[in-house]
DNA sequence: GTATGAGCTGATATCGATATCAGCTCGAGA
DNA sequence: TCTCGAGCTGATATCGATATCAGCTCATAC
């Protein structure tokens, strides 16, 4: 083997926190405030010699100002590189211009894709977005949304993940802060709602695979904690009935290892010759379980899953997903909350129900041969 | 076709903002403030019957007050639900508790996942995340950066895209704000870095190829923007002289298209035999590509690629691929950070740099038959 | 010539939490 | 008994921006 050259490499060092910061809670409150050199709105109101009201209603409204008296207070901001300290806003004005988003976690596609498109458009409309990744546990989410309050958050983005926090959306909701629900609902909250045609995919994905001529088509997942996931599973039972076909369902627990059960009815006597996983992480799970046994595909066994993702055509076997459009869902939240901080006062009337349509990508793992797309409008 | 009932569906209503809420920034700004009953530390020593100081030492150092003020104050403040107000905390301690995470984009796994975990360690240690996604465009990495001084951000975590930002971070770090750069480094700053061993990855991957026998092995990706890139195209440099090997590259600026470039190469009369694709997105792009013309990986081509992501095993042909600990990178930077906002006073001492290393995955896609691991260890 | 009001500007109070300092109580030591 | 200090508590000022209201100037109308 050929050598090279190294570099820096401390790893264990800084596996932990520096020792000298593993300071007791008490300490670490009594850290003296750093004191940074600030230009204030004073300090702008100085250099022009005019009162500080003068340089505030040129930061904002720009009424009652002179052109002469605005063009030097822009001077003296330009000059001086002042910037307003949000925080003395958001203590007067009552309401920060940031929106919270909580979701249950980046590592997957869907969530991050979206959180991108949530970020991009709250920028664009003067919103900063502070990011909440919960990891489906229970207690972080409750206490993310009460750190909300604290900061005088302007509104909430929330994939809902936990039953848990009912209580403590509906409060906000009462106490005027709009919420908009992405993906799944929690019922009983009176919030906006922005969702997919999840039964309406489903069916679709399911009757695709009864037209190729599947009978026994297995439905799995990861249990129906969400209603998104219900409404899946409610698809896929009414395209099985209306076919005249029984429903069968592999449903599990979060943490529940799904692979092995599928592969132990693959070796029953009446296998399913047909798979349809409810979302993509079940989809992934699913295909290593196949890999791993060489099961073939689609010839053993097809597949068709519910959530598409970027690489699902590079795949060994291209997989047929019911694609949803994750990025115009994080867009239209977005919106939507805007739209009803702008109106004020809670903004109940702009906080209204979305649901945005899929479409069933075509490709190689539910048998069909052509690579082909079919829009899922009727 | 079967039928099936749809549900509310309105997209063409919402794909712009609300005709009512197209108001002018002018009408916007004059927005009465939504006024949210709210339960100040005030409320609290009032239900006790104490000052607010009181109130203020118990939610805080706990030192001065008698254990019995403390059991009732922690009544009231729970029987009220009392949040103490970020805002006001923050305009007079000067510094929040929230970082902020600047990423070039979440679509690409590399950056979701080492946001994940520098929100997860940063909510472990009582800190808020504000993420930033600036899409490499270079006005909004600026416009974000001023954004994070108005709202007195205590320190900066930046996967820095664009050398535009170079005169807004020096002046950060000169006002005592510490920053840590993630993945790639800006020359001149004085902040903190953690990176991965890009240049013994690099050299790492192209060596494997050169044992299997190649000798016109391609460097392929866009240009050399960041050092990180830079740093990977000096390891694959390093490892062809070593080798007597003449180098070969094929780096195109950002926007241009890569896979029709690498086909014509492989047209070309002494067609390279072996790729070595510089990031991630280079390799789907040229995987992309490959399968479009049908080319066998890796019969008529070997590709080695950087940076590793969750389906490259799953991918038709498994990919070879040196793996970043992308989620270890966030959760190193993220505490050096925290410790040097701990140690308070720029916490110049704190912000160091570290080296992490890289693990060479060996799959298919090389032309390795069995798949193994080789720590990347020396 | 004076009244009126429109247009512009600044002094002051305020948002909620906390640093500072002064005041209070009580027990120990002189 | 008096003093002193330790321990506890509250009044006040402060952070930076803005709402409110008062004051000022000037032109127009009477």
């Amino acid at each position: 083997m050929i050598s090279f050259p190294r570099s820096t490499y401390l790893p264990e060092d800084r596996s932990e926190f520096h020792p000298c910061c593993r300071v007791s809670e008490l300490a670490w409150r009594r850290m003296p405030n750093r004191a940074r050199p600030v230009v204030t709105i004073a300090d702008v109101a100085r250099a022009c010699g005019v009162g500080t009201m003068t340089v505030s209603r040129v930061i904002n409204g720009k009424k009652h100002v002179s052109a002469e008296m605005v063009r030097r207070v822009e001077e003296a901001i330009a000059r001086l590189n002042y910037q307003p300290n949000e925080a003395a806003r958001t203590l007067k004005g009552r309401t920060s211009r940031t929106i919270g988003l909580i979701v249950p976690s980046l590592s997957d596609p869907f969530f991050s894709q979206c959180a991108h498109a949530v970020q991009q458009v709250a920028a664009e409309q003067g919103y900063m977005t502070m990011l909440f990744a919960c990891e489906s546990n229970r207690n972080v989410e409750v206490e993310e949304l009460s750190q909300m309050r604290s900061r005088n958050i302007a509104g909430i983005l929330i994939v809902p993940s936990s039953e848990e926090s009912v209580e403590q959306l509906r409060e906000l909701r009462r106490s005027g802060m709009p919420v908009v629900m992405i993906d799944r609902t929690i019922a009983g909250i009176d919030a906006g709602e922005v969702m997919v045609e999840n039964l309406e995919g489903a069916f679709r994905a399911t009757s695709h695979l009864i037209d190729h001529g599947h009978r026994r088509i297995q439905c799995v997942g990861y249990d129906r904690e969400y209603n998104s996931i219900s409404q899946r599973i409610e698809g896929y039972r009414k395209a099985m009935q209306t076919a005249g076909l029984q429903p069968q369902y592999t449903l599990v627990k979060r943490g529940v290892p799904i692979g092995p059960k599928i592969l132990a009815l693959l070796r029953s006597p009446k296998p399913p010759t047909a798979l349809f996983t409810l979302n993509n992480v079940t989809s992934v799970t699913v295909l290593n379980a196949l890999k791993r046994e060489e099961i073939r595909i689609p010839q053993q066994v097809a597949l068709v899953g519910f959530d598409d993702f970027e690489l699902a055509s590079l795949l060994a076997v291209p997989l047929t997903a019911v694609r949803q459009p994750a990025a115009e869902l994080g867009r239209h939240a977005t919106r939507m909350l805007i739209d009803s901080l702008r109106v004020g006062n809670g903004g109940e009337r702009m906080l209204s129900r979305i649901v945005l349509p899929t479409e069933l990508i075509l490709r190689q793992s539910c048998g069909c041969e052509p690579i082909a797309r079919i829009t899922h409008a009727l």
